[in-house]
DNA sequence: TAGTAATTTAAAAGTATGGTAAAACAACAG
DNA sequence: CTGTTGTTTTACCATACTTTTAAATTACTA
């Protein structure tokens, strides 16, 4: 069961998409702080974060750069109005849905599901990605360059399809590792190296040069953004 | 004749789509509960479903994710409000129509013919599948090569019949063994290889190359599009 | 330039698939 | 009810393919 860490001040607001949210099956944290909800972040690990934009203690915009800074978990942000939402949106400080008040604990209960939908189910829940002259297809488990058929084993599949679903986001190789091969923590680091090689080998035009997925060194890998 | 499932939890409501229905000549059937309702879809067949997004039992939403994961029945989604309708199309969750509530009958009888008359075109719907130089006969459970009758097992005609509904979709084995042998999550895997075996033995110029049904190394098998 | 970090290479280890064949099972006719 | 027939499942092995590893090389950063 998915556990879903609510960062909001407002305890009316808490209290009802708690009670929607339990309802539905999930489990539900809650911080009314943004500092502590960082924390309780960090010690949880939950699936999903609902995340509201004005926040005591530390800035909404600031916990989610930190919960992107170390990790991936999906973020659900909560604004005030919608053209704060726009604003917000041209940030690109990588929330992945946003809500603008006032909504329906309804909405909040699908939005919830579809990412965490999005984010459980392999990388992502769209049917193909389209990067670059690269065509994923997530479902047919392949990749076409300029209608060329392009032939990977599972694991360069597994990366490619998560390095390409962020394009501009870096990866570090210990996400990599349990984004492609499911087994983080245990292994060899270096591993994603030599994927990476092999992944370029058959993509790049000049794997000497790459222009899809791009080192990050001191950090890992990503994929070339526009 | 058509037939089309109502999955909805309101008594009332049903009696009253199942009536303007049936008296412009469907055949209908009804769920009250998500889960019946996809259990009654995946016995049934049915040409279309229209589908309540608040159920008990299995949400509308992961009821329609089913379906489309399984196949591509026509959806009309039944939502709450305007707004709500809003969202959901947002999610591009797969339905192929939303009506808000409150609606009129009428309005939804106009849907349903809409949606039939444009899937009943597509040569998905239909009942027989062409695909490369074989034709599969849902209705008839026979496959002809160039005129040739081909002789199928049981098994070995759903497989395919699963495998070619959806071309150049990766099955996986365990997706396999659900759609055609309806007991998925006991048995063993393994067990797809010998019909798939088999079948190709069957159905392929040369069995050894196969042309139709491929190997997708570390997933399954897909049928070969185009 | 020294010290890390990334890339390449190639060989070893590990897994998945295909083919064969036999056992288990189911349907059916006598 | 029993034997026959055909189907489905399982087991095994050989082969093909993929992943990991380690070491040598090259590139980057301060």
């Amino acid at each position: 069961m998915s556990t879903i860490l609510i960062i909001e001040d407002e305890p009316e607001l808490v209290k009802v998409l708690r009670s929607y949210l339990e309802q539905a099956g999930f489990n539900v944290l809650t911080a009314y702080r943004g500092d502590s909800g960082l924390s309780t972040w960090e010690h949880k690990h939950p699936d999903l974060v609902i995340l509201d934009l004005n926040l005591p203690g530390l800035d909404g915009l600031d916990v989610a750069r930190e919960i992107r800074r170390k990790g991936n978990t999906p973020i659900i942000m909560l604004t005030a109005r919608v053209e704060e939402m726009d604003q917000l949106i041209g940030l690109e400080l990588g929330a992945d849905d946003y809500i603008p008040k006032p909504f329906s604990p309804r909405v909040v209960l699908a939005r919830v599901r579809a990412l965490l939908r999005r984010s459980m189910s392999s990388p992502v829940a769209s049917q193909v990605l389209r990067v670059a002259n690269l065509e994923i297809s997530l479902d047919a488990h392949t990749v076409t360059r300029a209608g060329e058929l392009i032939d990977l084993t599972p694991t360069e599949f597994n990366l490619l399809a998560t390095l390409a679903a962020q394009p501009g986001r870096a990866f570090t190789r210990l996400q990599l590792l349990e984004a492609g091969l499911g087994n983080a923590y245990e292994g060899y680091e270096r591993t994603i190296d030599a994927h990476i090689k092999n992944l370029r080998a058959k993509i790049e035009p000049d794997p000497k040069k790459p222009r899809y997925i791009e080192t990050v060194f001191g950090i890992g890998y990503r994929f070339h953004k526009e």
